[in-house]
DNA sequence: ACCGGGTTCCTTGCGGTGCAAGATACTGCT
DNA sequence: AGCAGTATCTTGCACCGCAAGGAACCCGGT
């Protein structure tokens, strides 16, 4: 059985990931597995990549991202992804929620003593 | 349709209320409805009672609380939760996970202008 | 020519959790 | 009796992350 620790990172991944991948677009497109490892790289924000490519083809699907193919030397072409205006504007709008949300958190997790 | 950032709460509210309600008991025992107009009390961390009440019952299915009825001068018994030794040692694992992922998620989430 | 390993993308089935809506029941007031 | 308030719990649903696996491409070694 999996740690109790393990399924509460699980748990809290959700619906963040998906704003973390938006995030990680501000500065530059990036292709899947780039930002699979930028993002899994401490085992904080991403498990696996069965995670990611569902995501980024919501993303598609709601407009938040755009695509385009690229060659690359070192194996299959890569799909780079790029945030919309929509998408800008949902990061901003979820970065608005996240503030509250965290403060809440935070004040009932204070040790009260 | 419920909006994007309606959503994007509920999601966020995944694995932490639970947490946040063995939190809530820290510092005192309380019944299921006072657990709810706090945990309500500003739509932040929790939408509707059904989410509490079976989330209760598998804290207490897990040993993380104990509970006991009382009496009620205002209506039906109350049933009471009180955090179990467990219940203590899975909120400091909790605020130990919890730490780092909020961290990470801000550090990406901070406008990197 | 062929095979194996690295790279890149994607799909399937499953499990866990929050939510709205409604059911049940007890109290006290009219 | 009837109604509003208090309190607990159940049902059906939707969503998202995960592990596991599959398919296709490139290159270097044998």
């Amino acid at each position: 059985m999996t740690s109790a620790v393990e399924r509460a990172q699980t748990q809290l991944r959700k619906g963040v990931l998906e704003y973390c991948v938006l995030a990680s677009l501000r500065a530059a497109p990036a292709y899947g597995l780039e930002l699979a490892t930028l993002l899994g790289r401490d085992r904080v924000l991403l498990a696996s990549e069965g995670t990611l490519y569902p995501l980024l083809s919501r993303l598609r699907t709601q407009g938040l991202v755009a695509t385009t193919w690229q060659e690359s030397t070192s194996g299959p072409p890569r799909r780079y992804y790029e945030l919309t205006d929509d998408g800008h504007a949902a990061l901003d709008a979820f970065t608005a929620t996240w503030q509250p949300f965290r403060d809440a958190v935070d004040s009932l997790l204070e040790d009260p003593r």
